[in-house]
DNA sequence: TAATTAAATGAACGTTCGTTCTTTTAAATA
DNA sequence: TATTTAAAAGAACGAACGTTCATTTAATTA
């Protein structure tokens, strides 16, 4: 048999992607070979080769798109009416939501950088560097005007995203806690951590 | 030829440790291949199975070793006689220290638990949980000796850990920062996060 | 000193890997 | 409708994989 009836290039590319994704997150990417993904899919091997010139540009897609959205939707949020206390409110919120829904993605952005040829791996380290920026321009709004106080912006910045990041390796869907007292419990350590101080409250 | 002068089975399965261990943290444990560890200790791939039951087992006794390790020596340092919040500061600078000297440890013992098959995974599995306790211990302490003020002592305590982890993704030795620069900032970080407040000392 | 054990070599095992190629059939285009 | 292109199957490629094995030599034990 050969090419089968209504097969679409453009929606065998997006499973390719879709299937790829959780196996990745679970076994890393050197764990996958090109044929769990084409047998997940339910497809032979040689076709993926119809929709991506090697295995390395399903993970550089996959990466891609995920700093893309990640970045996109936050960007759509628009907090820049926001005070800089609010704005990482905001920000802790998506990034948990982002975290819960897509954790996948997120781990894969975030461990399987060294697996990405040079080329690549400056492409996504350059998304992820302007992601890290979001934390970094967001803290340091809120020390230049008074209302956070920590002892250097960007150690501040990595330390807010790695609690963060950490959420989805201890995250369970089941678990005790919901998503939003989740959202509200980080919210509050991560205000507290960068020196924040609630105006015309002297209790925390 | 065959057993080579001087050789001494201890001294090689050191070795073989020793030289997996940057291979595995930067490559991935399944994108190492033993050929590659036996070329890197300088030996034939074969004489690796006169120490090692087979790959499974490296990684197992380098993530096994440093779990121990870690524990070991915190657990040498002797905190118990210290406040909750002079733990944590010794937990952090405790942690950061050792995340700088044995990033490549910390490294794989947080990625690789994947990598492992179900038994060696509950023996780590258990360590790492081990080790998570002692955080969750300290801010409890604290909670109740009412110095630090959270709003739940599991999540505080995986943010903690979060941020101390992601230390070594973005840490470099010639960086613009000391060590004990970075100590500084975590531990000042830490204890607001955990709503510890200075006794006698209105400011912070 | 003789016999045994330990630690290495180097070749070989069957399997799986990423990738390519030819062939077949469906869909799109002229 | 005839032709071209797209998307699949399935076989095959050489290379690399983890592991085993016979063999050789050094160190240890009897």
């Amino acid at each position: 048999m050969a090419r089968i009836k209504g097969s679409d290039g453009r929606r065998t590319a997006e499973r390719i992607l879709r299937e790829a994704l959780p196996l990745i997150a679970q076994r890393g990417y050197s764990a996958v070979s090109m044929r769990m993904i084409a047998g997940a899919v339910g497809v032979n091997v040689g076709a993926i080769y119809n929709h991506f010139a090697n295995k390395q540009q399903i993970l550089v897609r996959l990466m891609s798109d995920h700093m893309d959205g990640l970045q996109g939707s936050w960007d759509a949020l628009d907090a820049s009416d926001l005070n800089p206390a609010e704005q990482l409110e905001q920000f802790v919120r998506y990034h948990i939501g982002y975290n819960i829904v897509r954790g996948d993605d997120v781990f894969i952005s975030f461990m399987e950088l060294r697996s990405l040829e040079p080329r690549s791996h400056r492409l996504i380290e350059g998304k992820r560097r302007a992601y890290e920026d979001v934390v970094r321009k967001i803290i340091r709004d809120g020390e230049e005007s008074g209302i956070f106080d920590v002892e250097d912006a960007h150690v501040a910045a990595m330390s807010v995203l790695g609690s963060l990041i950490g959420v989805n390796t201890w995250y369970r869907a089941k678990g005790r806690l919901t998503q939003a007292q989740i959202e509200d419990f980080y919210v509050a350590m991560t205000l507290r951590s960068v020196g924040y101080i609630h105006q015309g409250d002297s209790d925390v």
